[in-house]
DNA sequence: GTATCCATTATTGTATACAATAAAAAAGGA
DNA sequence: TCCTTTTTTATTGTATACAATAATGGATAC
């Protein structure tokens, strides 16, 4: 059964995981027909992916994963700044060993995606351990707006990303977990403040820009 | 000419300033037929204004105005404690003579709407007043999700809101100007936080339950 | 051989038709 | 008279048909 919910996690996990690459095409009926169902229900689900920033959708042209701007994935990046932070605070008071437990698990099968080159579980459980710290919060408004942030950085990270931008010299996400238990909402709030700004300024923003490349100075010689 | 922009500014001003107050039902040929389109472009926007939280789609039960939870209520406006501030410094570094005239130009608007009792336009003036503000930050992420919370504001107010929810003892916006012509950052952050802070506390919670009304208690005598 | 223009093709935009569901009204029985 | 059941009506969900647009490839003229 394909509902419409199952349809738009379908792509987006693709498109986060950078199975769809920023720009890749996404042809209605091509998909129509691989989901099995019409294009009515396809464009509803790009419609949505494309208020949430994860596709573009051109008059006439159709849909394309999203090549975020340079100035966007900065953006992205500051609001996390901004906020994840601020919400220490309020998930702190909701902190208790069940939780501890819950997200010690996570960062474990993190590691080991990792280590067995599992690029997608990877990527998909290093933004789940953010937008579910801010799901703890309690704000489920600003929470799902983390959550969104979180899978808009996935795809950033798939066009500017590097290899640094996964490891950090603050530690992994176990880190966190043992400031947490500790109990020191301060503590917490630089961690995830330096990591947050670690992963924005590992992005390397000038290479990747092919709108405009320069063929003449790419190909003479 | 109807574009889809234009079909969906016109119903959310519609929900923003009252005229279709939470709960109203929007059935689809009604609206195709007002504004001339086929239903298709009207779903479309439907569609878009439930991802915004303004409308609620229910399967086989169609589109309805949001009638925001008490705990949605106090999410947004808490979201808007914890990022409007924030966001002074950022938009202190591009505040000129220009753009303190341009704002003053909108809180005369805003006082002569109320003064004159054109409600609608007071409203759209007081969200502008706030997401004009975060789009100075330069921070498009956050201004336009700030943007959509002034805007699910104006709807809370509709179903929570009392007169004091308008005025504030902190005085009007015409206030915050001054602040930020005198350019303290950390003293327009205050009048921020207690601003939106009294809206917050303006909203009566109780009453307006209309789901599991208690009809033994309120008939019984 | 190259450039321009035209035709073909592929794809999306929009409207409509039909099916499915839920609400409302009517009919029947107690 | 009131409750239950059935039928009707209104409305939405989904698929499809047709129109509009943009991209591609080919033909013709120079």
């Amino acid at each position: 059964m394909a509902t419409d919910e199952h349809i738009h996690q379908q792509i987006l996990n693709a498109i986060v995981e950078h199975q769809l690459p920023p720009g890749a095409r996404l042809p209605e009926d091509r998909l129509s027909e691989a989901f099995g169902v019409s294009r009515t229900g396809i464009r509803k689900v790009l419609q949505r992916l494309s208020l949430e920033h994860f596709v573009v959708i051109e008059k006439n042209k159709g849909a394309h994963v999203n090549r975020p701007s340079e100035s966007e994935a900065l953006e992205v990046l500051d609001s996390r700044i901004l906020i994840e932070p601020q919400l220490i605070p309020a998930l702190i008071t909701h902190w208790n060993p069940e939780q501890s437990s819950r997200f010690r698990l996570m960062t474990k099968e993190e590691k080991q995606a990792e280590a067995n080159g599992q690029l997608a579980e990877a990527i998909q459980l290093t933004a789940r351990f953010h937008y579910e710290l801010a799901h703890l919060s309690g704000n489920k408004v600003l929470a799902s707006f983390v959550e969104q942030l979180c899978y808009r950085s996935s795809l950033i990270l798939a066009a500017y990303g590097t290899r640094g931008s996964v490891g950090c010299e603050c530690g992994d996400h176990a880190q966190l977990l043992d400031i947490l238990d500790s109990g020191s909402a301060e503590d917490a709030q630089h961690w995830m403040s330096h990591h947050l700004k670690h992963i924005r300024s590992s992005l390397i923003l000038e290479s990747k820009e092919d709108t405009n490349i320069d063929f003449q100075r790419l190909f003479s010689r």
